[in-house]
DNA sequence: TCAAGTATACTACCATGGTAGTATAAAAAG
DNA sequence: CTTTTTATACTACCATGGTAGTATACTTGA
């Protein structure tokens, strides 16, 4: 159970030229973007939120306070934070007095999440649909762009990244930024299961193949058939429990 | 929207027309077991939640670490991670080295929250009918006996909380029980409002003659009908802005 | 009278030490 | 060898002191 990953996503987060050896809460708030008021606590928020998105942290991880404290050098106090924060977010379980493990990835929730996905998703693709501006297209154009090319380069976690932000401009075109915070909150676990599988099981052609025809439909105003193209492109996600359990057992829990 | 912009709408209404004496959260600490297991952690959040829920701290008002520690004779560090917890939860905004403050009443995430509950919730109707074991039939039926009760009594706090039961409950059958979490956070803000409503804004009579028709409807494996009867019921809860920014101006914030 | 600068009293933020509870392994008893 | 007891090394939890940043009242200067 290492922590290089996590510092290594430190040093690309501050330009990765900050030795190992001198990050401190002053280098940290010294190379804040204007504006941004990056906190000990947002900052280890934000990196392990990530890290443990993107499996570098792997479910069932132990992290403690005085570990995770020491990495990132900055007290136990804003670490408990983090953890109070990542609890709600349902990625850390804490156990009083015994310690804090990343998550595993619930087979339950998966399937919760996917079904509220696609009700909600096929709502507002129907509100969506006619509704849009012109600002609003060209944003889901210039996506689709950078998803070609991602496809191209075989880059698939940018790709996954870029498939989270289509659907949620759509979201955001129709005022319902909540909603798709609280869709994305709940499909969480399957954002792991995805990052997971990312190579192997996704055929990202035909998500890009679809992505295009959403748009297509969006543009034109064709609100039924955007709603059914979105429902195949939501089913697409199939998640094999009895290969999962057996490919990766220590991962996944089924309650 | 800027810091400084909130702050001084709270300011001017802070200072306005909140009277800080009210502020007192004596009363609610005295319930607090001393043997009990739950951590000081959670015994506040818990009551700060339902303190800001019940509107027993108004929208708007200060929450200071030093204040809310002295009254919960607890130290200020977990006090700060309740605040981390109810800021996640939206119910404070935290305005770092200037305070900590009950979140106004948001109109814009009042619509959303109703609009997403309609869709969600005609969708679980829908699986839920005719597929009800006897057990959640009898628990539902024992949530309208109470409800009658309380109408009768006009405890209509109490009232408002075996709604939420009552549609958790029909949620949680069908093995929603997440998405019911999501629902009801998306409308926490709601449930504030309804709170602030209680006596005067609600026809409380059609509100439990609806749950009986939903109820019959599910026995009787109807849920075309139950969809329709959750679909007007839902859209029985009025927002009327102008009214409410008239009555109450200093609670809301419309953005 | 009024604007600009200063002093003071706040705030949330972070570091650190101590504590009760828990798991593990060694030692003792059977 | 097995079970029980004890010792030790952890854990998250909480209390407390100090700090940088902010707002406000006060003083100053025109």
């Amino acid at each position: 159970m290492t922590f290089r990953k996590v510092l290594d996503i430190i040093k690309v987060y501050y330009h990765g030229s900050i030795d190992r050896e001198a990050i401190t809460i002053q280098d940290l708030t010294a190379r804040r973007v204007p504006g941004s008021r990056a906190s000990a606590r947002e900052f280890v928020y934000s990196t392990l939120r990530q890290s443990i998105l993107h499996l570098d942290l792997k479910p069932g991880t132990k992290m403690s306070e005085q570990e995770i404290s020491e990495q990132f050098k900055v007290s136990r106090t804003p670490v408990r934070e983090v953890f109070v924060h990542l609890n709600q977010d349902g990625l850390v379980e804490i156990y009083p007095q015994r310690g804090t493990y990343v998550s595993l990835i619930n087979l339950r929730a998966l399937e919760e999440g996917r079904w509220v996905r696609e009700i909600v998703e096929k709502a507002v693709i129907e509100e969506a649909a006619g509704r849009l501006t012109e600002e609003d297209l060209h944003k889901l154009e210039s996506n689709l762009a950078a998803q070609e090319v991602c496809y191209r380069n075989k880059n698939y976690l940018e790709m996954l990244g870029l498939d989270d932000e289509f659907h949620g401009t759509i979201f955001r075109a129709c005022g319902k930024e909540r909603t798709y915070e609280m869709v994305k909150q709940l499909n969480i676990d399957l954002y792991r299961l995805r990052v997971l599988r990312l190579s192997h099981d996704f055929r990202w052609d035909q998500i890009l193949n679809q992505h295009r025809q959403i748009l297509q439909a969006l543009r034109e105003g064709k609100g039924e058939e955007a709603k059914r193209i979105m429902g195949e492109h939501l089913r697409m996600v199939i998640v094999e429990k009895d290969q999962l359990l057996a490919d990766y057992p220590e991962y996944f829990v089924d309650l």
